[in-house]
DNA sequence: CCTCAAATGAGAATTAGTCTCATTTAAAGT
DNA sequence: ACTTTAAATGAGACTAATTCTCATTTGAGG
């Protein structure tokens, strides 16, 4: 999932962000790793090309991109944050043995789990969204 | 939830573990506190009777007690790792305005999400068990 | 009660993430 | 195009969670 910089920046432009290319690199560099890298993976692809990129600022645009639903953090066992760019609803495949982590795309049980909470409320909370945490073991690890 | 001394060490003893006075004020700390504290939450609840311990050696038995599936990490938004003596399962709502986790326990939901994944298998992942993460608004909050 | 591998304590080291502040820049208006 | 200005960035100091190292202590089996 590769997106040209005029459709990043219309993104970014939609959600009244200013437009600088720091942003532009970050969003791009998130489209092109896939997966769910850290900010750390995320810094090193983008000072290929843009060297001078202080790691301050990835954080600060990737708390901005967070907040602009632009992108997702994805919740993990270990302490290094992960991002995601697929704002579309999908759950997460947790390998027991290494840390990766894949997406699971699953549009009948988006529909179960929303059948169910239709007719369920919990008492005191009102719900956004649900993302199911499925661990186990990957065949290839 | 306040298990005796004597209920924790056979825990411990159990799993092979050696029981030593750290570990099991770790694990009578989780029990105490509830809900889901973090390892500096448990430091402190233990340095009161027992001054010594060195945060080192809490990290060293949590992750010990993780892999003998006494104490579950929780997986958060932020990063700060969270601790959990509730083994049964269960799930998290997480609030979308401040910091709290609370447990969600549904019978029901489990067994529907059992019997789905009964019929449906995904390609390459043995599935070991799963946890609905649903984040939304506490009225509290 | 001896032995010894395993566990602990103390504190240094690492590292993800935050903060500060001087400098630069996007973009709205002239 | 040119100005203006609030917002964004760069550089690097700082913080705090977690890990590492290694000398010392201890639980548990023989």
């Amino acid at each position: 999932m590769n997106e040209s910089v005029e459709a990043i920046s219309k993104k970014l432009a939609d959600k009244g962000l200013k437009v600088t290319p720091q942003r532009i690199a970050i969003l791009a560099a998130i489209y092109q790793l896939g997966g769910h890298p850290t900010a750390d993976n995320i810094i090193e692809n983008i000072r290929r090309n843009h060297p001078h990129i202080a790691s301050g600022t990835v954080y600060k645009i990737l708390d901005i991109l967070v907040d602009n639903k632009l992108v997702k953090r994805v919740h993990t066992e270990r302490d290094v944050m992960r991002y995601d760019g697929i704002m579309e609803r999908h759950h997460h495949l947790y390998c027991g043995e290494c840390d990766l982590i894949e997406d699971y795309v699953d549009e009948t049980l988006d529909q179960l789990l929303e059948d169910y909470f239709k007719s369920k409320q919990v008492k005191g909370f009102r719900m956004r969204e649900f993302v199911l945490q499925i661990t186990g073991t990957f065949d290839k690890c």
